[in-house]
DNA sequence: CAGGATCCAGGATGATACTG
DNA sequence: CAGTATCATCCTGGATCCTG
């Protein structure tokens, strides 16, 4: 959907935004960093999201090919999210990210610092992503 | 205005996306990477954007600091937009999505492979983003 | 030239009800 | 459980006109 429906793919930064610069793509793809998830996980872990909204990035995600959708017909319904190569190879760009996003904070941001799970993930836990990438 | 409205921030990554992750943020950005550009110039350099947009964008990378507005009270009014350290600082984030979005892009972005400006900017030209990085 | 103010259409998103 | 479909709402952003 983000493809290329708005305007003609032009730099690979802009691709990139696209892809993953949305409100919720990067969460999810960092969420899924630790392995396959479920759809309700998913959604429990990014507190403010809604379902219809998780559906579409997921959708979004899948399209571009940053992660699987695996459906198993159990009774309780049950599919799976994973990340591709190409979702994994999105670690240093968390990195990046994350650098600068944690050295721009620095003041206000100590109490608040992890969000998008309990203790989940903080997003590009530097010593996950660089076992990763 | 995109800093503390819509969520707390949480992670330095959804921060960093909050403050960079617009459509026209990075690009705005990365121009100026060449030095300080008058309000017309980048409006130039960035075909599809409105000015009223522009002015919005502008304000929001200054009022975070990653930018500066001089105003030259000469008779044709002259305003220059100059990145601050904090905004030369965004080239590693520039380098990591450069090289995601190239590699990713691959085989449908070659003839369409520069947009922002006629040869303005490559947006992270490898050479430009180590120099300054 | 740079930017403010206003009007308005369209997209994005929440809420709710329904399905396999 | 994991969606789909529809309605209502809100915000974004374009177009236009005005100012210093």
């Amino acid at each position: 959907m983000t493809t290329k429906k708005k305007y003609p793919h032009c730099c690979p930064v802009r691709y990139t935004l696209d892809l993953i610069g949305g409100k919720w793509k990067l969460p999810i793809v960092a969420l899924l960093r630790s392995g396959a998830l479920r759809f309700t996980e998913i959604e429990r872990a990014l507190p403010g999201i809604s379902a219809r909204m998780l559906i579409k990035e997921l959708k979004e995600l899948e399209s571009h090919g940053l992660l699987t959708r695996t459906v198993f017909a159990a009774v309780p319904l049950r599919v799976e999210y994973c990340l591709t190569d190409d979702g994994y190879s999105l670690c240093p760009v968390f990195q990046a990210m994350h650098a600068w996003g944690s050295t721009h904070m620095a003041s206000f941001a100590e109490e608040t610092a992890a969000c998008i799970g309990p203790k989940t993930v903080g997003l590009a836990e530097p010593t996950e992503a660089q076992k990763l990438g």
